[in-house]
DNA sequence: AATCTAACTTGCAAATTGCAAGTTTCTTTT
DNA sequence: AAAAGAAACTTGCAATTTGCAAGTTAGATT
């Protein structure tokens, strides 16, 4: 169910980088093509990962948002992201990822709490390709 | 890097259900053909997750042993069984997980003690398709 | 009314996967 | 010592899946 290149990337930039949009995640420099995007997020939603919900001020914006049982995988997701930092260049800043590691109880409650509160502050500063491009 | 069908399924095997051998994942009731499970475990050696080395009363075995690194993502691995376990029907004991879940330190190290001293015993019983067939 | 934008679709070539059937090297049995 | 058996792969090929480029559609802006 995320056993392939893109899923589990698609639910790190909801969860970490804040992403709401379609636009967002084609822009964000990772390279999906837009068919696939349009696949996952559609196999996520009927996994039951996230929602997809039509914005009222502009009706062509859709609003993707993980559910509770996407937001419950953030224990997996900061395991990784530190695994990463550790082993990979991933272009995550060394010192925010170290801090992350002391304080993992901190960072996923500040996750949930940002999910409950839908507000859109990423939870890393930008990094990777989408910090050299606008 | 793990962002396909078979890699991490590889990796907890190694970790969780004690498996040393091409022959134990080709018969693991998981279905993996033996071509991507050669591929794979390449792979994976080929980023340092794994090592391949044959054993000295049989030479034709090659007996597949986690690295530092892949040991290290043992929490990952911990946090993806404890949310499978509760939002998808993975054959995993029920009780045994919510166990793992209160004592995830317990889990973490006693998964570490059994790679280094080389303890082949699993730390699940078996569960899924290889606990119904022999 | 024309243009723009966001979120997709579509067509097709290229890469990956899965299946069945080998091959090779070493071990055990007769 | 020869034959049979095992373990760990390869190989050939068909079926999927992926990626790219170019649409399309519905709603927002100028």
């Amino acid at each position: 169910m995320l056993g392939d290149r893109w899923s589990l990337l698609i639910v790190r930039d909801l969860m970490v980088r804040g992403y709401r949009t379609f636009r967002e995640f084609e822009r964000s420099g990772e390279g999906i093509a837009s068919n696939i995007l349009a696949d996952r997020l559609k196999k996520l939603e009927a996994a039951g990962i996230l929602t997809a919900e039509a914005e009222e001020t502009d009706g062509r914006k859709i609003n993707y948002r993980l559910t509770e049982k996407g937001i419950d995988l953030a224990p997996v997701l900061l395991e990784l992201l530190i695994w990463g930092a550790k082993y990979e260049e991933t272009g995550a800043p060394c010192d925010v990822m170290v801090q992350m590691a002391k304080n993992r109880e901190a960072v996923l409650s500040e996750a949930r709490r940002r999910w409950q509160e839908r507000d859109p502050a990423p939870l890393l500063p930008p990094f990777g390709k989408d910090s050299t491009e606008k």
